[in-house]
DNA sequence: AAAACTAATCGTAATATTGCGATTGATATA
DNA sequence: TATATCAATCGCAATATTACGATTAGTTTT
């Protein structure tokens, strides 16, 4: 996969896409476009662990999905707007 | 995954998106939805394997995104537009 | 300084994905 | 009928994903 030369947009929306690919992280993406949150917060809603919740929220920061902002002793997370405008307008256009 | 519940539209936009997470899943249903074509086509635009093609079809055509066509002795793909428009509509609800 | 709290990371296991070459099955043509 | 063509599937290997409990690291509070 990585041998071979794609488009750049191709990869982005393909990042996105992948990091969009599983239910919980959907859902925690809609919890944190009606308001940013703690990763405790997310734990208290979803009946998993809170390791696999935060190995879900790595994955949606390293695809720029997501923020988190430091505010002692939990971390805020916000979904990263930019990136989300980004991924909309990708999406837009591939799927129109 | 499966013993949890979800919603059924986080579920359905997560199948979708995970069809659409890879660069080359992507390549393919950008050719097609240009025009279709058949497995051959793709297998001499891509630098891959055919049985690799007939994979990353496989997982398009389960995802509901696509749709072949018998031609014997070729099978011509297209885009599902029925559920292309699904897709639409769940990732424009959900990005806006 | 010690205890409590939050969230990331580690280690592990089970399963899924990605890719290939080889084979198979189905249809068309010689 | 034999052969050629096309595309799916098989078998395999390497890697990635998903999930968990346990541990660690960083802050805060006592």
């Amino acid at each position: 996969m990585e041998n071979i030369k794609y488009k750049q947009d191709s990869l982005e929306l393909a990042t996105f896409a992948k990091a969009l690919g599983h239910p919980t992280r959907i859902e925690i993406l809609k919890h944190l476009d009606r308001a940013c949150c703690f990763t405790g917060d997310l734990v208290d809603v979803f009946p998993i662990a809170q390791s696999t919740i935060s190995q879900h929220l790595k994955e949606l920061k390293n695809a720029g999905l997501i923020q988190g902002e430091l505010k002692p002793p939990k971390i805020k997370y916000c979904i990263n707007r930019e990136n989300w405008e980004k991924a909309r307008v990708l999406f837009h256009e591939f799927l129109k």
